[in-house]
Parts: C-alpha cells; sequence; structure tokens
RNA sequence: GGGCGGUUACCGAAGUAGUCAAACGGGGCAGACUGUAAAUCUGCUGGCACUCGCCUUCAGAGGUGCAAAUCCUCUACCGCCCA
C-alpha cells in the first residue's frame, strides 16, 4: 500500500540544503530515521563500527535518566561498545525542549568530529532531527509554565481572538483547533511583544539521511513483540520505580505511551487493591490480569499509530534515502563519504 | 424433543416500521505540527460518482405493507432453560 520510493542507494547528494553546493565546509552528518520498532539503534551501532563513529540520539525520552526500557534505550553495554551521547541528561519530572536538544546535540556533532569520527543522529523524535538538520533557530522563548496554566483556562475561542489581533500570519498558518499550539504562539508574544518570526534555517551540517524501511504489517508485529519483552525484561517495575523516587504520575503519562499506560495501569491496580474489600484473592487476582492485559492492549494500538505518524513525517521529507538492509545502510555511507 | 433469547458493517455494540449506509467505541487509514513532540490536534472508514446523487447491505430465503435492520413464516448457526 505505502509506495515509498526506496533504495536508490546510489547516493546523489543533492537535494538536502546542507548538502548542496559548499557541502564540502560543513561537517558530514549520517542521519537514521526509521518509525518506532524499525531497527535504528541496532542500525546505528553496526554503522558506528564499520565508520568509526559514535552516535547523537535524538530522542525525546531517552535524554531522561531512568527512563531505560520504556523509552528503548541502548544498553550499558551497548554504550560502551560505541559512544553515546545525549542520554541520561535531562532529570525525570523537568522539561526538556528542543531549544535545549538542538544546541547540544549541535555541540556533540561537532565535537565527535574534531575529534575524528563519524557523527550519527539517530532517532524518532523526528522535530529534533529537523531542528538540527535543518538548523531551526527557535525564537528565544522558554515554555512558561505559568502563563500556560492561564491560558490553558481560556476557551478556545478567546484564544483565538488574541492571536489574530497580536499574529494574522500565526493565526492564518496555525491549526485553529489545537490549543496547545495557540498558546505556544501567545507564549511568543507575551515574551517578545512581538509575533513569531519566520523561521530560520541555517544547518551546519552535511547530511546523508538514512531512513529504514519496513513493511508496515511487520513492523506492528515487532512493535507488539516488543511491548511483551520489555514487560519481561522489568519494564513495569521501571515505572514503579521511577514513582517511588517521586517523579509525578502526571510528568509520566504526559509522556505517552509505555510510561503513560504503565502509569495508568499501576493506578488501576492500586483502586483495585483499595476497593476490594474482603480481599479475596481470586477476584482481585483476575481483575489485575485483566486491567494489565487491556493495558498492555492499549499500548501496542498507541504504538502502531505512533508509528504511523512517524512516517507522516519522513513522507513528506524528501532527503530521506530509504533503506532494507544495513548493506545498503553501508553502501550509501560509503559513496557519501567519498563525495565530501 | 420442548421453551425462550440472540445473529447489525473489520471487531464490539446501539437501533425494533419512514428523518438508516445505519449512533457510539475499538481497530485501520490519511493528514497538520516553529520551544510539552512517543506530546498535541484534524479528517476518512459499504461501493461508485466524489456537486444535488446513484447502487449494494443489517445470518439466508420468502411474505405483509406506500415504506422493513425493524412486523410475519420457514431454514441455518449460537446461548440459556426444561426433558
Amino acid at each position: 500500500m505505502t509506495k515509498r520510493n526506496s533504495t536508490s542507494y546510489k547516493l546523489s547528494v543533492r537535494g538536502g540544503p546542507a548538502s548542496s553546493g559548499q557541502a564540502t565546509s560543513s561537517i558530514p552528518l549520517v542521519v537514521i530515521v526509521g518509525p518506532t520498532g524499525s531497527g535504528k539503534s541496532d542500525l546505528a551501532i553496526a554503522l558506528a563500527k564499520k565508520f568509526n563513529g559514535e552516535v547523537v540520539s535524538a530522542d525525546s525520552r531517552q535524554v531522561y535518566r531512568g527512563l531505560d526500557l520504556g523509552s528503548g534505550k541502548v544498553t550499558k553495554k551497548e554504550q560502551k561498545r560505541v559512544a553515546h551521547h545525549l542520554l541520561d541528561i535531562a532529570t525525570p519530572g523537568r522539561r526538556f525542549s528542543v531549544a535545549q536538544f538542538k544546541k547540544k546535540a549541535d555541540r556533540a556533532i561537532a565535537d565527535i568530529w574534531n575529534r575524528g569520527k563519524l557523527p550519527l543522529l539517530v532517532g524518532g523524535s523526528h522535530l529534533y532531527i529537523k531542528a538540527v538538520t535543518e538548523g531551526y533557530s527557535l525564537p528565544h522563548v522558554k515554555p512558561d509554565a505559568q502563563l500556560r496554566k492561564q491560558l490553558e483556562e481560556q476557551s478556545l475561542e478567546n484564544l483565538l481572538v488574541l492571536l489574530k489581533k497580536f499574529d494574522r500570519a500565526t493565526y492564518n498558518r496555525t491549526d485553529k483547533k489545537n490549543p496547545r499550539r495557540i498558546i505556544r504562539a501567545l507564549e511568543v508574544i507575551y515574551h517578545t511583544g512581538k509575533p513569531i518570526p519566520p523561521l530560520k534555517k541555517e544547518s551546519l551540517f552535511s547530511t546523508l539521511i538514512l531512513g529504514i524501511d519496513v513493511q508496515r504489517e511487520r513492523l506492528y508485529k515487532r512493535i507488539d513483540e516488543r511491548v511483551d519483552t520489555r514487560v519481561k525484561r522489568g519494564m513495569i517495575a521501571e515505572v514503579k520505580n521511577l514513582i517511588m523516587d517521586g517523579v509525578s504520575k502526571k510528568w509520566l503519562k504526559r509522556l505517552g505511551l509505555e510510561y503513560q499506560f504503565i502509569t495508568e495501569y499501576l493506578e488501576k491496580i492500586q483502586k483495585l487493591q483499595a476497593t476490594s474489600y474482603p480481599p479475596e484473592a481470586d477476584t482481585l487476582q483476575a481483575g489485575k490480569l485483566q486491567a494489565r492485559r487491556d493495558s498492555l492492549e492499549r499500548l501496542k494500538y498507541a504504538t502502531h499509530d505512533f508509528a504511523r505518524r512517524q512516517l507522516t513525517w519522513y513522507r513528506k521529507e524528501k532527503r530521506i534515502q530509504w533503506i532494507r538492509s544495513h548493506k545498503e545502510a553501508f553502501e550509501c555511507i560509503s559513496s557519501f563519504l567519498h563525495l565530501v
């Protein structure tokens, strides 16, 4: 169904803004994208080994310490084999944003290159990838929790009226049914006194973007299996521990997927235990089991949808070279490195 | 063998004569996205024409009626109860 013009791995380094023309002056960067469960981490490690590279993770949840199984972080052992950057750099419960990511990623990539190694940017948070590969310079307005909270209480109509008044361009462009977007726009206006400036893009890097091409049905199956194996490895305990360490449930649920559904599951179980009066072991056990099954199923479906949304990004991204095997990736990179 | 209840689109489930291609949920699909992004938000989901529209559906076959997913008869399958 999904027709993608994949696997023309005869590399042509046209396309990407950074890799055209003045490509020679910028740092070469190999980017690996693909939907969740497509095998990015494994490929990255193989490529890093082969080309003497180091990995920069582009993942909005792997940046947090303690979010390991649920975020699909590579193991310590794997990190020993190949250096990984931008893992465990933030505290769970705190905010971390694209802008922060972009700054750190730029630095890490340059650093890797300066040490004579090949930087590999790998991850599924595509906004993060774009911020780096297209060199977004975002308005210097940090998220303002206070203000957001205030604005969230307003009706959508009110927010739209405000936006229309102060930033006609964004008003025309933005999704008028999505309060979060509108609130961010207002936040920028509030702090700068001006409308959101047009996005400046200036990439420091000469990029090769490889996308892992997996058939949809197989991808969904892999996602499902991965949920089960992660649970066996202790993903539920991981969430439980985070909560015991004082990470708020609200924060965890907002992260989505694994952390959301498992937190909800734990809450449900707690409630079950509290409400079963003479704690009849049988019905309680049955209830717990049912809750577990439901939660894991919901997690699987939600992850399918997430993978689908990732593919929507990729479809728009014309720079991606689709590959189906490690071998194809090797070949792409070899010719890329010859050209730059 | 007898009594009753059920059979609705991919799944679950409403609907019990006209306003029903049929609520709702799930699944699936498509999309938006400039600082929460694994987040947030939007649309489609019987077929065809895609503009008023047309065609084929509510287990199967027949019937009543201007009109049936909705009423009647028989058949098939499933569930509970009595033998």
